[in-house]
DNA sequence: CGCTTAGTTGATGTCACTCAACCCTAGTGG
DNA sequence: CCACTAGGGTTGAGTGACATCAACTAAGCG
């Protein structure tokens, strides 16, 4: 999802200079809240984020992981007031750029504006995807779907080896995810790791058998729409992964 | 999330060109299906439609009711192909633009593009909301918060008098929307009426207390982003509810 | 008037929730 | 070096919401 991968250098150089205000941010800090009218649109560089709303009875749903090179809110840009949350989930590096410089890079070039766009669309993507799996899928279905997508975009963006990458989250933020109870994800991860599916230990999850997994879980990466990244792992600060 | 409604004259009427092939189109027809490349993108003008997807076991998931005003596949002129199934739900009057057009509106007009952003946008905060629901609210509370947005999106478009608008869906596909069984739709939508929130007859359904049921149903029509269209009901076709 | 489709109802089963206890690890301070 | 604490993670028992199955009714339609 780098909205970097398909882009011209120029464009790439112009996306890169527009990001000003590099800060680290800890752990579970929030960076946009809910009703906010932000004037800047962050990117995550390193670590996790996650999108969120809060229910009246303090229940909780995540609707969206951020991983390196997603954009948090680029519809602020357009829809000015945030209907949801975004927080960090580990500590992660995060970058800004002025809502005034969105709409600059929106007009100079088409390719750009195409690429925010197409950035947004996969996200929704993503998100129909997420409303099947909780809407029809039983928990062992919904949690391997959603590894499996996780793995792809990792292994997309260059931040997966050997089908092993860091996962800071934690069960229970996994449980807001899915949509079950912290326990039953307790219950489901076990499962998974008796059958010998993964491997979850602290930090690190590992893919014991990718192909099974991807099997079992009905997983058809075609929603992610990675065909059109043809340089993998192109990510906004310029490194390649090759 | 009538995309008309902020525009000026000029660029409603380059809109309304755009149009070409209107067809009316009889219910449960697939419009679009999953892996089609289609060089148009459809526009409901009348009628219901709505996005699914199919699972392997036959389960089918209903991720947007589309409502006249609403694009039905913007996205495949940015991603391409397909990554789910539109259908119509009722008789529906569709109309169709070049997929080329869209990119011609897109590059001639700042505002017509900056609108059609917003209406996909929009879509997907929608989403995002269904997703909550899906996720942590029970039957009830997810039908009446569906209710309410329908009720919100069509009276925002003109579309309900009195508190009562046309509803074709058949309980089965309301079912595969919420990601309940038929029948616990049933015995649901029976204590919304037994509670007096509700008439549902045939084809039209009447709410018999809107601010009761907002209020059950938690709804804060925020995520809708109707502050934006001042002028309330404008459609593509050129009419104004008034 | 039979056929079909949608809606309704009851009985039974099950997946996942809740509550509660316990464990394990990491971090803290004495 | 050890006691204490706190936050996950793990486990079991009991419960509840919703699914499944099956039968029946009502409404359109040739």
């Amino acid at each position: 999802m780098s909205v970097a991968a398909d882009l011209s250098e120029a464009d790439r150089a112009a996306l890169r200079l527009a990001v000003t205000r590099v800060r680290d941010v800890p752990a579970h800090e929030i960076l946009i809240d809910d009703g906010d009218r932000p004037e800047v649109v962050h990117v995550v560089l390193e670590g996790f984020a996650c999108r969120y709303k809060l229910l009246s009875d303090g229940g909780k749903q995540i609707m969206a992981w951020l991983v390196p090179g997603d954009f948090c809110d680029l519809q602020v840009a357009v829809l000015g007031r945030m209907d949801h949350t975004i927080a960090t989930v580990s500590a992660s590096r995060i970058g800004a750029i002025d809502r005034a410089q969105i709409d600059v890079l929106f007009n100079t070039s088409p390719a750009l504006s195409h690429a925010l766009w197409w950035a947004s669309l996969v996200q929704e993507a993503i998100l129909r995807e997420w409303l099947v799996g909780i809407g029809r899928r039983d928990a062992a279905g919904r949690m391997m779907h959603l590894l499996c997508e996780l793995h792809a975009r990792l292994t997309a963006a260059g931040l997966a080896q050997d089908d092993r990458f860091t996962f800071p989250l934690s069960q229970s933020e996994l449980a807001d995810t899915l949509g079950i109870s912290p326990v039953h994800v307790n219950r489901t991860v076990q499962l998974l790791r008796h059958e010998g599916l993964i491997e979850w230990t602290r930090n690190e999850l590992v893919f014991k058998d990718v192909a099974r997994l991807c099997s079992l879980a009905c997983f058809d990466p075609n929603y992610l729409h990675l065909e059109r990244r043809r340089r993998r792992g192109a990510h906004l600060d310029g490194r390649d992964a090759s």
